[in-house]
DNA sequence: ACAAAAGAGTACATAATCAGTACAGATTAG
DNA sequence: CTAATCTGTACTGATTATGTACTCTTTTGT
């Protein structure tokens, strides 16, 4: 099955939590009262999705995180990849394993690069703004996820 | 990270030598000594592949297995499917969780399923023809993504 | 200056999952 | 009936993710 961690999951319930309670500031521990979410958690998420630019840290007392951007522009790529690190699949494919003896399977090094991309662009049609919307309706807008895929061609 | 599990990979490197090697019969042990992967995991990798009719299984002696469709029709989708089981993501995703207390989370609950849609329809634009060819030119075909994608327009 | 509140970074134990293997059953040809 | 081959199940070890704890740094308010 691919899987997509759970964090990458309560990172929609976060951002979602906050950007309908649009309170400019809020502490992670706000965030862990109102989704129910226990509080390291939601701060290690946090935390990952400031470095990642999709939200935005203020320290000291009274801080807290603040979203930056529209929902519209946060894709679930850009989520996805700062939780999980980069969208890519096993083995070969995201260039480790040096020690691959296997000749013949390894010719094929790679082989994945083409998937990742076609994953990588599909997930990027998908923004943090369609999540919200799917409670209701279920409709995904679908710019051209085409574009990115070709390798170089 | 988005994964796709090793017998998926595998899967790869087994069809295409059974593309290449176009005996009408191999058996397992044959095309582990082929792509030197071991004869347990070929065989449990055959075995689902043949469950899910992208190749065909002859029984008894003289028995093994054979290519029934075109490398061309052979969807990546397909295969992961397959191997993995149905293109889904983690939690509430797939159906599962039945416990699911966090009310406000689940009140998102169906959320991921525009991705797995996404997903999906972005694995069923390459084939395993297309993983042959990038090996040497780098690349993909790409029919319509969009289509699959929406969910109840 | 100091204390309190909040984020940042590191590290770790547990739990879940997967990979790989082994073994016993079923099927077919000769 | 025997050898070769696929089928199904079950087990074990290793890897990975998860959730948590602890400590450090930053900033504000008094």
């Amino acid at each position: 099955m691919i899987k997509i961690s759970k964090l990458a999951d309560y990172s929609v319930v976060i951002l979602s939590t906050m950007s309908t309670h649009s309170h400019d500031l809020m502490s992670a521990s706000t965030v862990s009262e109102l989704t129910k979410l226990p509080e390291p958690t939601v701060s290690k998420v946090m935390k990952l999705l400031s470095k990642a630019q999709i939200i935005q840290s203020t320290r000291g007392i009274n801080g807290g995180y603040s979203l930056i951007k529209d929902p519209e522009k946060i894709t679930m790529e850009s989520v996805i990849t700062a939780i999980d690190g980069p969208i890519a699949i096993t083995a070969c494919a995201d260039g480790a394993e040096p020690d691959c003896s296997l000749s013949h399977s390894c010719s094929l090094r790679g082989r994945w690069d083409g998937v990742n991309a076609a994953l990588r662009s599909a997930l990027e049609t998908v923004t943090l703004a369609d999540m919200l919307k799917i409670g209701g309706a279920q409709t995904i807008k679908t710019h051209e996820t085409k574009d990115a895929i070709h390798g170089s061609h």
